[in-house]
DNA sequence: GTCTATACTGTGATAGAC
DNA sequence: GTCTATCACAGTATAGAC
């Protein structure tokens, strides 16, 4: 009978290298942005050649798919860690997720423009990444439930106004606070239309 | 002295097939999407050699920029076509122009993607290019003027609404009304925000 | 399994002949 | 103006060394 290690050394490794790969393609999309991203280049950061990325990637596709997960992944992450199920103050919880939200957005250009599909050409997301996507999108819808908001078109409405603002930012004031500054009337708004109760953010930002 | 022609045929000429080669650019764009346009595809619809198009375009970024500045005036003249300086009926004039907005993007999407950096890598609009989309926009706040909305943060309100809605519209739901059929809410909010006055469109779309 | 060398296809772009 | 030829660079496929 043959011992069987306990952990797999040779997956754990492969997974490492994985991880590197995704590392040195996000380095690369933060310092000249995602479409700077080749094959190559991910290569030589990593002292490797080029063909050899296919041994432990699919496609130059894949590894945008796998960013693209993560990135949701991350979102999903910094949504929860923010713990904004604050029943007590519905709108001051909302808007720490409208701001968090921007603030994640311009925290990472390149990381927000995968997110929002169609950023690369001939990338479509698999059905497993979009899940996470999916995932973040249930998490928010959840939250708002938790406001007393349960019909889909008032969740549409939250999702079209926060990404609105997050576009509009992003691509026209990046870094400053032309739309982020009127983030607690957006969500004065929102809250009247839905009817989510409190005093008004507008005046006491 | 040598007669000189009043029509410079030549000059004409030249133009039309300027003229020839954003047409064919379009008509893959429209088609297999933006990303797909190549100057050898485009010069096989002009039945020509790629290398040719240099004669009468700087580099295919050049076309992009055609492209783009050509898209924005389009908007331009849909908006004052739609001539809608309506004053006693402002909320109907806004409902309209949101549609007109959310129609004309969902007619071709691909030209839509082009409005909207960043849709193509390495693309960044020309300042003359630029400058279109600059007077479109100046379009809209001047009919946004007209109904007594004059502060810069009540007209940033607007375009982030309108381009969320649109964009939520496009990429999860293109052809659809999922955001479209909530477009009199939301002119509805927006109108009980900035201060316009008039009838609720809720009721009555 | 992991990496390399080589090569194929397609891209935007340039040079120079006609 | 348009052509042919060619370049540099991309993603990717394959064969084979270790």
């Amino acid at each position: 009978m043959i011992a069987l290690p306990n952990r797999d050394r040779r997956s754990e490794r492969r997974e490492a290298t994985r991880r590197e790969i995704l590392n040195c393609a996000w380095q690369i999309a933060r310092a000249d942005g995602l479409a700077a991203v080749t094959l190559r280049g991910v290569a030589d950061l990593m002292g490797m050649r080029a063909p050899s990325l296919y041994s432990h990637v699919a496609s130059k596709n894949a590894i945008y798919d796998a960013m693209f997960g993560q990135a949701w992944r991350e979102w999903s992450a910094a949504l929860a860690a923010a713990a904004l199920t604050a029943p007590a103050e519905p709108r001051r919880a909302l808007l720490a997720a409208a701001r968090l939200f921007v603030d994640f957005a311009a925290g990472d250009p390149a990381r927000y423009q995968l997110m929002s599909q169609p950023a690369i050409p001939n990338f479509i997301p698999s059905a497993e990444a979009y899940a996470a996507s999916l995932e973040a999108y249930a998490q928010m819808a959840d939250a708002l439930r938790g406001f007393g908001v349960t019909a889909p078109a008032d969740i549409d409405l939250w999702t079209a106004l926060i990404t609105g603002f997050t576009n509009q930012q992003l691509a026209n004031d990046p870094g400053g606070e032309r739309w982020r500054g009127q983030l607690p009337r957006l969500v004065d708004m929102y809250c009247d239309e839905v009817g989510i109760a409190g005093p008004a953010l507008r005046s006491s930002p």
